[in-house]
DNA sequence: CTGACTGCAAACCCTTTGCAGACCG
DNA sequence: CGGTCTGCAAAGGGTTTGCAGTCAG
């Protein structure tokens, strides 16, 4: 599945303007990663994203695929989907719970709701496929994180 | 974090059984390796499983605790986190939206749901840190795995 | 021009697999 | 006892890194 054209355009003008902001080059390999990414509706991997690219462009190579990703993550152009993955996580817990999940350190904690178990399903979804359990994800950073992230911040940037 | 004994005991007699009416042996290993990730509650990869266990078995191997946990899996005794990971998924969608995700093959699609954007946050949630977005997750077989589905188990289980 | 960026190749995990011996039922 | 299961070691696949040459600004 793509993207519009026209939404595509619009988020190319919006790296760029950032990229430009944040003092990052705008390279032919960029820009083409980040049209590969945008255009495409089913989250793509790191290889598929290569694939992508390599049509329009047969020289890149897959490290400076995964760079670039990694960069318009730091950039908040792009998020990953779950945790950011290094290694498989499970759960234990049967019964129907809701996660809180640290976007900085991955770390993940359950929590209960009555009316979150209960979530209106629009129709269309039915479309995709049978329906066995929905849950609710809440990203942010924990608190932790919140102080580590202060520490260094002070330590980076010296108030002017 | 932990979760209180006696669910976890609870949990243990739950494996025991279905183990049994699966035909699958309770070694000490797996016992072992089921009660540390019930007793878990931050979701551990497998490493960390690998570690609690080797506390109170010091021979157990890091490939077992992956046979193991993925045995678990086909019991249906737990889940993992986000897609089955592979590889890591990227997301250029920012704006808010929600997933479906195919716990076969891993393919997600996004939808959209005017009522599904206001979600009701639980407030205890805000103790674990600060909240930037909150989105569904929707699991389920897709149509084309329902249909591989279909197939395999008319090749596999003729019937009686 | 010059520092940031790329491509290459090798290194580095995490995870899986083949095999011989150990153990559950 | 027999087939399943484990431990070991080595292979496999995705991701990262060091380095020398290239390119955007």
């Amino acid at each position: 599945m793509r993207i519009a054209e026209r939404e595509v355009e619009r988020r190319l003008e919006q790296f760029k303007s950032i990229a430009k902001q944040a003092g990052v080059k705008l390279t032919h390999q960029r820009l083409e990663i980040f049209r590969a990414v945008a255009s495409s509706a089913d989250h793509p991997t790191a290889e598929a994203v290569y694939k992508a690219v390599r049509a329009a462009m047969p020289t890149v190579s897959l490290d400076t695929v995964y760079r670039t990703l990694w960069l318009l993550m730091d950039l908040g152009l792009l998020t990953t989907l779950g945790p950011r993955q290094d290694s498989v996580r499970f759960d234990a817990n049967l019964e129907q719970h809701h996660h809180y999940l640290c976007v900085r350190c991955g770390m993940v904690r359950d929590f209960d709701s009555a009316e979150l178990n209960e979530l209106p399903i629009p129709d269309p979804v039915n479309r995709f496929g049978q329906v066995v359990s929905a849950h609710v994800e809440v990203r942010g950073v924990c608190t932790k994180c919140a102080r580590d992230l202060a520490e260094t911040q002070i330590a980076e940037i010296p108030d002017p």
